[in-house]
DNA sequence: GATAGGGCTTCCCATCATGGGAAGGTCAAG
DNA sequence: CTTGACCTTCCCATGATGGGAAGCCCTATC
């Protein structure tokens, strides 16, 4: 099949599917007499592999090392454990992160008029950002 | 004072103050007799704002929103707040997404013995990806 | 006065994953 | 034979940041 129908099969863009093939997470794939490249059902499998992978938040790094240890019939288990458990450990670090935002975010939000009145606890937060990453030293007279 | 020192006493990269410059979040300052950028303690207290807001995740668009409004002594906090509660939506929905990843991914990795067996629920979840987004007929045998 | 080092300037490139679009070849249906 | 839907490659853009080169400027030291 071309590669409009591999797109359609995998919910991979055909955009996606040759720019995966440049920067090698995929094989290059034969091509017919005219130059178009041709999938088989395998190639579209691999293709869904990745795109579930991507929607679980894997880097197409991640991916590409899930994607080998897929192929490897010898694999063991603990190394694809291992790259999920990093994964997630990146996931929660991340959502802390965010979450960390929200709550400051809803405090000053919480302590806003939201009206028609100028002053405003969230631009004095922005506005306060009393010192630098870390060094203090207020010197300027 | 230079753009070194500003650096400094912002927090903020000496390329990013210059990129900020670039894209019009903060106007171009004055230069010396040897064209270096010179800057001034409000300028140090714009670059603070802008840390402080990127810090709370604002993107530079939204930043630069706060900054008009912030300087705006006619602004109507409402205004603000509405950025604010537009941006803890979108962390809301990012951090839900996000937990959902970790959700399935922490259960499959607990399904995954993580041994030096082959067998694996990671791929074999990666691996089934049933049907693409939204397209069923699943006809070629 | 010469030189070394550090700071400044601009300019280009890389990241990560994705999409947009142009220019041109190919094919099937009408 | 034309039209339209494919396909090809190539370049550009995103968002925010960093790296680095080439070259100018200043200061301190020899």
């Amino acid at each position: 099949m071309n590669i409009g129908e591999a797109s359609k099969a995998s919910g991979v863009s055909s955009k996606m599917i040759r720019y995966y093939e440049q920067i090698g997470l995929i094989h290059p794939t034969a091509r017919s007499d005219n130059n178009y490249r041709l999938y088989t059902q395998d190639d579209v499998h691999v293709l869904r592999f990745i795109r579930r992978a991507r929607s679980l938040g894997f880097s197409l790094e991640e991916t590409q090392k899930l994607l080998a240890l897929w192929q490897d019939k010898a694999r063991e288990s603990a190394a694809v454990k291992e790259v999920a458990t990093q994964h997630i450990a990146d996931l929660e670090r991340r959502i802390a992160e965010m979450q960390g935002m929200v709550k400051t975010l809803k405090h000053l939000s919480h302590c806003c008029s939201g009206d028609g009145r100028p002053d405003c606890p969230i631009l004095e937060d922005l506005a306060a950002s009393a010192a630098p990453p870390s060094s203090a030293t207020p010197s300027n007279h």
